[in-house]
DNA sequence: CCATATATCGAAAATATTTTCAGTATATGA
DNA sequence: TCATATACTGAAAATATTTTCGATATATGG
């Protein structure tokens, strides 16, 4: 079969949904970044996350933005100016973000052990 | 640079090490599939995963063991038999699978409705 | 003898994702 | 004039993931 543009979202079970929507590499990084509710820049998220390259977090923000997880504005300035900011569905996330957060923060020893520095 | 076998986990932020652990294709399922810590053959895994290719889950399964979230037994018998059963690690993540889940249910509707059947 | 069930694996093919790179455009300031 | 900052894009390269396929092994039942 030729190739073919995979489904925006997975739509198979709730709970690959969910997934889909976040499990992209930078995703879940994104909502956390832009959890307080302020706008910003692209340039700004690009120094907020400084390993991700530019043009991943710019797919990836299209992406949320269709989504309905973001909402994008552009201002028709010189240099051109645009805000990120994450919407009502975004932020209905953000619970989620929140315990993954933490589960991670309680077993980080845990992998670190098993596959931090040289352990590989 | 030559090819490199990846990092099995992300330890560069809580967050994204939570997120590595589950973010596979199949992962997730898995997890919910073994949430009521009833060990499973892997024929039997397939049968409740019928669109995953075997050799997926397989290799999925390889990962979660390795990662401690699922833990194997095999029976020296003939034919061949294992079993597949969630460790507690693995259980303390069904919280955030369940929220997954209920985020899903909850939303379902917004996504079927945007990219659902002839919407794509 | 042959097909079937069972679990597992290696290799390659198919697909998807992530990254890099070079380009668009335009105001500002050296 | 030239470098810089800014946002964005297309294309291709690099990597990663998922899927398919064919093979191993061996008991059981026809």
């Amino acid at each position: 079969m030729a190739y073919e543009k995979k489904i925006p979202v997975d739509l198979d079970c709730p709970l690959r949904l969910t997934m889909s929507l976040i499990e992209s590499k930078w995703k879940s990084c994104i909502l956390d970044e832009l959890r307080n509710g302020k706008p910003q820049r692209p340039s700004e998220i690009h120094k907020l996350l400084p390993e991700a390259a530019p043009r991943v977090l710019d797919l990836q923000l299209k992406e949320m933005v269709e989504d309905g997880l973001v909402e994008k504005t552009i201002y028709p300035e010189l240099p051109p100016r645009s805000e990120y900011r994450i919407t009502p569905l975004g932020l209905s996330l953000i619970p989620i973000i929140d315990q993954m957060l933490k589960w991670g923060q309680d077993h980080f020893d845990i992998f670190e052990k098993k596959y931090g520095a040289g352990k590989g």
